[in-house]
DNA sequence: GCATAAATGGACCGATCTGTACACATTGCA
DNA sequence: TGCAATGTGTACAGATCGGTCCATTTATGC
């Protein structure tokens, strides 16, 4: 057994369909990308979707590190760690291999609503706006899950927006109106 | 040349797109969903993407007309019809056909800078924004153009929301959020 | 060194992909 | 009715899809 092979393949298929997207790159693209044969990936996986499903794995547990740990470095305040998921977001859309949100696109490429990589999508979005409701929920405010779900909406339009190359600072704008958001 | 065969063509093919997915869909499934043969298909476009591009124009005259007629019918104060436009954004969702926005999707699937269908999507998105920035500009405020892209990025987090099933009511979270950017 | 078992690569499967060739049906016009 | 031009469907081409089979190589235990 060697995890690492493993690992390398789950690593290069994400930056695979992150470029390429999921149905456009193929089980044979993947293996030139991790330098093994399609056979081996089939000694890992038993289809496709289960090597997409681990990479999104992998995806989750990296976005939610970094989120977590900008929203750490912000101290203790909850409306600093709020400013700091949407910086965050600002840092993730300055990288240069910035190319949308892998859950976004992969739930626009797997509508089925059985579809577990919808359902990993799902689950993803649910633990980013948790880390968001974490916070709100130590403000004074009369509705802070309603304050998490308006953040996390803020956050999305602001991903999209980037990805999409509209308008000038996406992070920024989410951020501003976060600000007058959370001082109402 | 019978327009309503193309016609009919491009109809059907945007619906298919919308469900099954731009890549997953194959120019079989098109003539298949449009009665009418491959051949025929090839007559009038000279290559699948060509029928992407002129079933995501469709859409952007539809999509378009429907925020216009929504927020014409709001009256003439701007902030009225602002809000109209997240009442057009509420009627998108709750339409049972809803499966998210067909530019975002496109985007997904052709993120090459060059491609053609990535530049249909940005260039609907400049029009949507424009119909806000075009309200936005008759506000007293210091920046109306931000806050027309401030509009926009609540309105693209709510499809996003909206499409993956996630928040309570996507549309009236933005649109509330919207009312309290417009009065600060 | 040798037997055994795991891991690998490349050829291959049927299905499906975009796009094409061609024969046939249909139509408008004389 | 005859003819030309257009539109259509069937069948197919070449490539690629997800996934499998099997011979070969590599690693392991003694």
């Amino acid at each position: 057994m060697r995890p690492s092979k493993r690992d390398e393949l789950v690593r290069a298929a994400l930056d695979a369909f992150q470029a390429g997207g999921y149905h456009a790159t193929g089980v044979d693209a993947l293996a030139a990308a991790a330098g093994m044969s399609k056979t081996s990936i089939y000694n890992h996986f038993r289809t496709k979707d289960d090597v997409i499903l681990a990479a999104l794995d992998l995806r989750h547990e990296e976005v939610l590190g970094a989120f977590r740990a900008r929203m750490a470095a912000a101290g203790d305040d909850p409306q600093d760690r709020i400013m700091g998921f949407f910086d965050a977001l600002a840092d993730w859309f300055a990288s240069p291999a910035f190319c949308g949100c892998a859950f976004i696109k992969a739930a626009a490429e797997h509508q089925a609503a059985a579809d577990p990589i919808r359902a990993a999508a799902q689950a993803h979005k649910r633990d980013m706006e948790a880390l968001l409701a974490a916070e709100t929920a130590r403000l004074p405010h009369p509705d802070p899950a309603a304050l998490a779900a308006t953040m996390m909406t803020l956050a999305e339009g602001a991903i999209v927006r980037a990805h999409m190359g509209l308008g000038d600072d996406p992070a920024a704008t989410a951020r501003r109106a976060a600000t007058i958001l959370l001082d109402a």
